[in-house]
DNA sequence: CGCTTTAAGGTTTGTTTCAGGTTCGCTGGT
DNA sequence: ACCAGCGAACCTGAAACAAACCTTAAAGCG
């Protein structure tokens, strides 16, 4: 599990990161906005503790702009005093939950148990899919006895289309999160690596099929 | 993306249409509740932005008829004063966001943002019309068992259609919401397509049927 | 070198057009 | 009132068309 906190006070972050970790997190700090959303961007997260109040960029500034480039991780706003006009601003922007400061270690922990379970009903977090397995670690598609390795692109799309296994995928977010939000990437591209793709699951001769729904998207299907 | 703005005041309504159109959104004005309640129902619009104290019907009815007949456009409430007996009332009869006059454009904006995002989530994730469902992420359309992929125009259609089941849908409407305001598309385009749908209907089973009302326009039935 | 991107031609699928047929409602004659 | 006949509106299947997509090869790039 690993958790981004973003917060400019060193004492208090350090203190948040030391609670997280007592509870078998793993934890990167950021200490400004423009960090914080750089980090949280990358997906990586299950979660993100962010600050309203940071250099560069507010708290708020950060959610919006995460959700408006499609990032999910649930993020637990922190602010300085209970301002309600804090919380509107907060949850408006995008973010799940919201808590001032100060506050006990026991409550964050609660809060952020609650923001992940929320996220796993959603999420997949196993890289598995009907007979195929997607080793995180070294990029190989595995089906049975066979694998194959995938290139990191290969990776990322094949991955994201696992994570949303039965639902669509459309190709702007395939593009927006494989090769970020403002990349000048044609569609081809995406056709391209999809047709890898579709190589290499029939190559370890799995079952499961990328289906493609004109003018919609892709999708993760497992033949019956 | 759509807007309805419902709102007497006109100097108020255009005020916000202004703002609206600013950020590149299409915006249609309506100045009573009956009208409101009619646009809305469309359910052509990503948004409706509706005002509590409307001639002909208030704002509560509005988005309370609406939900009854499952239209889930999310609904930004405006009232004239922080009354909280407003506040709940609203939400408690679908809307699903509120907001007090006056307000600064940014804050219209957040929200509104808020609301669609969150509809592009959660929202419901078929269409439904008696036997019939249809599928909003993959574009099918199911009946039962038996399912049949619908071509994206097909199924914007069948969209509209279904949103409006049981009232008339004209073919210049639907011209303009599939192929856009200004298009030069014949109706016996519309016809054909109408046509595709029923033998599509047809091969699913249902028992939903496209009646034509000549020189009116299509609709939704259930055969008894 | 392996991965990524670009380019080009081919394939499929959805869209539009067209032509002929059918239905419906109106009109005028009985 | 009734019915025949006519034209407008509508239906539908086939064929032409266009857009989206696939695939492969070859060119970049670290």
């Amino acid at each position: 599990m690993y958790v981004l906190i973003v917060e400019d006070d060193v004492r208090l972050a350090d203190a948040v990161a030391q609670i997280l970790r007592n509870n078998d997190y793993q934890v990167d700090v950021v200490h400004d906005g423009a960090d914080g959303l750089a980090y949280a961007e990358t997906g990586n997260y299950d979660a993100v503790v962010l600050d309203v109040m940071l250099p560069k960029m507010n708290g708020f500034d950060v959610v919006a702009e995460l959700r408006r480039r499609k990032v999910a991780t649930p993020v637990l706003m922190l602010t300085a005093r209970d301002a309600l006009g804090d919380k509107v601003g907060g949850l408006d922007s995008g973010a799940d939950d919201y808590m001032t400061k100060p506050f006990a270690p026991a409550e964050l922990m609660a809060r952020l148990r609650s923001l992940m379970r929320r996220q796993g009903e959603v999420l997949f977090e196993t890289a598995e899919y009907g007979d195929v397995k997607l080793d995180l670690d070294s990029c190989d598609l595995i089906c049975g006895e066979k694998s194959i390795h995938l290139g990191y692109k290969e990776f990322s799309i094949a991955k994201i289309l696992m994570a949303n296994a039965g639902r669509v995928v459309s190709k702007e977010a395939l593009i927006e999160k494989v090769w970020g939000y403002d990349s000048e990437v044609e569609d081809n591209n995406v056709e391209a690596y999809i047709s890898f793709l579709r190589k290499k699951f029939d190559f370890v001769g799995s079952k499961v099929k990328i289906t493609t729904l004109r003018k919609v998207g892709y999708r993760l299907d497992e033949e019956e």
